[in-house]
DNA sequence: CTGAGTGCAAAACATTTGCAATGTT
DNA sequence: AACATTGCAAATGTTTTGCACTCAG
C-alpha cells in the first residue's frame, strides 16, 4: 500500500518491482507484505523476530504467524532468501543484496561477510566433478577468527 | 562399561581411547555414555532422536535429555561432532570418521559426502585473506544435484 | 558414602496450523 | 461481495532446565 510511512531511522528500499511480483502471482497486495519486505531490505541477516520487531515500529498489530507466512510467500516469489548463520534461527535478507558468504566464528560467535567469488574455485570443482549447482550463500563457513586464534596463542 | 551388551547389527566400536578421556576430565564412565558414543559411531548423520532409538535398542529406560547432555559432553571432550545438513535437527558423527563434506540437493534433499579435500582451495583462500581457520564440515553445502538439474533441463 | 549423573516433568523456544474476522480486489 | 489474507490461540516439534533419586567411584 502506498501511504504507510517508513520506520525512523530505516529508509531501505523495497525493490521497486516487488508490487509487480506479487500481482503476476495472483497475489494481494497488503500493507504486512510491503512491511516485512522493506524490514528484510533494511535490516541485515535478521531473524523471523527481529523482522517483526522492525515491523511494528511501523504497524503495532501484525502478528508474528504474518511474518513466517509472508517470508515463505517472498521467497517463494525469489525476492528473498534465508542463510543458516548456526543452530538458531535462520536469517533472512533481500534477493537484491549483493553475493556474499559468512565466516562465523566458533569461539566468539562473530560474523565476517566476505564477497562469494572466494568459493568460485570450490564452486567450479563440485560442478566439474558432481554436477553440483552450488548455493554457497545458504550455509555459513564455521571456523574461527583471526582474534580468536591470535588469543589462542597467546595461551601458549 | 564393561559388560553392557551390543544392540543386534551394530557391531560398531568406540574408539578404544574413550574411557580414558572421560575419566582425565574428571567424568564418570556410566553406560548411557559408552551407548551413546557407540550410537555415534554405528550410525551417520544420526540426530539425537535416532540416537536415542539406537541406543535403546539396548537400555530401554534411556531419556532423551541424557542423549542431549551426553552429545554435549562428548563433544567438548572432541571424541563427537556434529554438522547441520539442512533446517531440522543437526546430525552427529564420531570425531574419528574421516572428514567430509556433504552436498545437499535443496530439490530432492539427497545428501552426496565428497573428500573434503575439495574444499582446500577454498581453505587456503580463507586462510590467506582473511586469517580463518575453516572447519568445512560443520555446515552443509547446499545446491541442486545432478538428478535435479536433468529433471529440471528435461522441462524445457 | 557422596556428589556426578540420570529420569521425569515442566519450561522454553521456534515454527505451524485451524478458524473466524478482516480488507483487497 | 468474494475469498485471499490476517490475527489469535492452540498445537507441534525440538531442546533445555529444575529437582529428587540413583549409582559410579
Amino acid at each position: 500500500m502506498p501511504g504507510v510511512p517508513r520506520a525512523p531511522g530505516t529508509d531501505a528500499e523495497a525493490p521497486p518491482e516487488w508490487p509487480g511480483a506479487l500481482r503476476s502471482a495472483g497475489y494481494r497486495l497488503t500493507p504486512q507484505r510491503q512491511l516485512v519486505l522493506e524490514a528484510v531490505t533494511a535490516r541485515r541477516h535478521a531473524t523471523s523476530e527481529e523482522i517483526l520487531e522492525e515491523v511494528r515500529q511501523t504497524a503495532v498489530g501484525v502478528n508474528i504467524s504474518t511474518v513466517y507466512r509472508t517470508l515463505e510467500l517472498l521467497e517463494e516469489l525469489g525476492l528473498v532468501r534465508h542463510t543458516h548463520l548456526g543452530h538458531g534461527a535462520p536469517t533472512y535478507h533481500a534477493a537484491t543484496d549483493q553475493a556474499h558468504l559468512h565466516l562465523v566464528c566458533r569461539d566468539c560467535g562473530a560474523v565476517v561477510e566476505v564477497p562469494s567469488t572466494v568459493a568460485d574455485p570450490l564452486v567450479g570443482a563440485l560442478e566439474r566433478e558432481y554436477d553440483f549447482q552450488t548455493d554457497v550463500a545458504h550455509f555459513a563457513i564455521f571456523g574461527r577468527c583471526r582474534q580468536c586464534r591470535s588469543a589462542q596463542q597467546d595461551l601458549g
